[in-house]
DNA sequence: CATTCTAGTCAAGGCTCTTGCCTGGAAAGG
DNA sequence: CCTTTCCAGGCAAGAGCCTTGACTAGAATG
């Protein structure tokens, strides 16, 4: 039976939540200003404020209404309670490994990072994992408390006060993995040809003690086209990753798909036009061009960069003609470096294709897959406290 | 704002749909079962009827409990009103046009065929989609009352008796067409070597004085995937139509994904390997096989039956080479007369490919496209009558 | 100091839901 | 035939939630 069962406490669960998200937005309000936020009448949001307040989500902040708003009386500030917990978002790239803390709020409350070496051993992206993830959340429980608005803190906080305590467990986690992950298990998975730049890593089980809730991993690429429809909305399209390694995200209605082992999108295989109009794999391609990495399925970038070579080019044409004739995109997105750097060349290609789509560049630059991962993050976070 | 806002019409709402879904459940119930099977208290459910009465959508059968039941007081059997409406489904393709006409409880009210020439010209088809659809209409106004219990009746009703009333608009029309749909306006589209089977018919603007509400077109092969789904639920699988035209339906997570347009899945022009290993459309491989009828962009199921070609099963194992990487499905699913055929040797390709996935034949044979239209009418009736 | 304005509370009233009891009528059983 | 058993439906009481409208307390304005 798909709609709930009416009763009362219906009623009452969705006036709090209304109450709670209105607090998400504007993090301190009075009961009045609740109340015309909400649309909820002043003694039925009074009302939700004393429950919530009684069960601990909401505090009184103490601050009252500025002497300068009115004549009117004082009210007093009400806003989430600092412990309604935090949300962790994870990238894990072969650069390193960042981690970030946010409140409810959606306020970076820390950020760690670890470098890692190149090649990256599983081992020791594990380990940086789980010194990132510690690390963060040392830096989180120095902060001071949440509720009180302050600024954004800046990486730049004072490592010798240090107290014992190493701050509460998040409540989520959200973890980005620059290689194909099992939609089951959380785990990065190795597909034949398929770019594997990080190795056999199980993300849950590192976060598992560190996180007080569930963790969610996912392709960075798919993070990234997260991100990508935060800052643009549109309902249908693909994002093409072309870097290191071949990536792909599909988003249909408004959602990322990932099908059902969910690594759809893992184009390397894809059979495109090769050098003389063979039939190939698309990474092939790059094997036939010699612009693979010695002892590595990765691409070298430099390479392609400095050849520019047609041959690419047409390829990656096959592959938006795949990905149009299938998905049916109302325009491709290309991001990742040689992509974005060849982008011309491709519009060109895919416009005199019979199924032409437009083509343009990812707005979303500066790390897009953790900013998928932080967007989906504070989501999870919101919808957990107020009980969905 | 997500969440509805709490009120007291809400509450009362959500009764009075709880109780519509049951009756469409059951048809027949009286308060003291609607009270047990939705959960609801007597009171309340005997309220929420008499509003329902008031407002025309239920009636009072005048049935009362039958005597075997049981020795206590007889109760009243109550039903939805028999002028909640009716949903239309229409099919067109090649062989002709089939519309059909349910009430909320998913009975077939009537239904009414209407052959085409081959070539169906434009013409042919809008005149014969009228025709099916007023005829449907007239059948159904002389169909026995709703509401009181009748068997599903068959084609062979006698249409000697024909009363001056075409009987009652449909509430909405769902319709299947057997070529590319435009999502925005729901007309048939021509595509670059896509099978072009019908003409630039506009089957909104045929229905939209035939119905009293809204006209949902789209593809078969989508419209069969909806129906392959409700016989065997898979969230994410690829349906590939090997016919006169080639086909494909996505599901992704549970829905049929149509992109942009609505032309998702139009997949004659994919990049697939054709004869020597070259690089080419997967039509084109027919034609390069001399396997397309002459004069049309149709393929001659006839002759690929008896040559069988090994071409063209590498280049459908390309097809679903390239659903696999791109979308990921748990299966792919073969409708078509050729393809059901030859679903062993393409089954056989697709094993030793690079990533296998499990391929089988459809499970709904008889008239796939109208069963999923017919599920989707229903299912959209239903919504209607309940107010969403 | 009176006025004006506003946050928060109180009181009344309307709805909706639930529990529990009662009633009328039919079958079952002696 | 009369009593018992059983059940659909209705009634009454009660609790909970939301709303309107009035009231109160407290601060700034003039």
């Amino acid at each position: 039976m798909d709609p709930a069962k009416p009763s009362q406490e219906l009623l009452r669960s969705l006036t709090d939540e209304h109450v709670l998200r209105a607090l998400m937005r504007h993090r301190l309000l009075t009961r009045a200003e609740l109340s015309t936020e909400t649309g909820i009448s002043k003694p039925t949001a009074g009302e939700s404020v004393r429950r919530l307040t009684e069960a601990g989500l909401v505090v009184d902040t103490g601050r009252r209404t500025p002497g300068g708003r009115g004549r009117g009386r004082v009210g007093s500030y009400y806003s989430l309670a600092p412990d309604v917990g935090t949300a962790l978002a994870v990238s894990i790239a072969p650069e390193g490994v960042v981690a970030e803390c946010h409140n409810a709020y959606g306020d970076l409350m820390a950020r760690a990072q670890e470098p890692l070496g190149r090649p990256a051993r599983p081992d020791d992206v594990t380990a940086a994992l789980a010194r990132a993830v510690d690390r963060v959340r040392q830096l989180a429980g120095e902060q001071p408390e949440a509720g009180t608005i302050h600024e954004s803190p800046s990486n730049g906080v004072d490592p010798s006060i240090r107290p014992a305590s190493p701050g509460p467990k998040p409540r989520l986690a959200v973890v980005s993995a620059a290689d194909p992950v099992d939609r089951q298990t959380g785990r990065l998975l190795q597909l034949p040809d398929a770019p594997f730049l990080l190795g056999e890593i199980d993300p849950v089980a590192v976060l598992a003690g560190r996180v007080d809730g569930p963790v969610h991993v996912d392709n960075d690429v798919n993070w990234a086209a997260e991100a990508e429809w935060a800052a643009a909305p549109v309902d249908d399209f693909a994002y093409v990753y072309l870097d290191e390694g071949l990536g792909c995200a599909i988003v249909s209605d408004g959602e990322v798909r990932r099908g059902h082992r969910g690594v759809a999108g893992e184009v390397a295989h894809l059979i495109t036009v090769g050098p003389g109009g063979r039939a190939m794999p698309l990474i092939e391609v790059f094997g036939e061009l010699g612009l693979r990495c010695a002892g590595s399925t990765a691409i070298d970038v430099g390479r392609v960069l400095e050849e520019r070579p047609p041959a690419v080019v047409t390829a990656v044409g096959g592959l938006i003609a795949a990905l149009a004739t299938l998905i049916d995109p109302e325009m491709v997105v290309i991001g990742g470096r040689w992509g974005m750097q060849l982008i011309d060349r491709i519009d060109q290609e895919v416009a005199c294709s019979p199924r032409p789509v437009p083509v343009r560049a990812a707005k979303v630059q500066h790390e897009p897959a953790l900013a998928g991962a932080r967007t989906d993050a504070l989501h999870r976070l919101r919808e957990l406290i107020v009980g969905r």
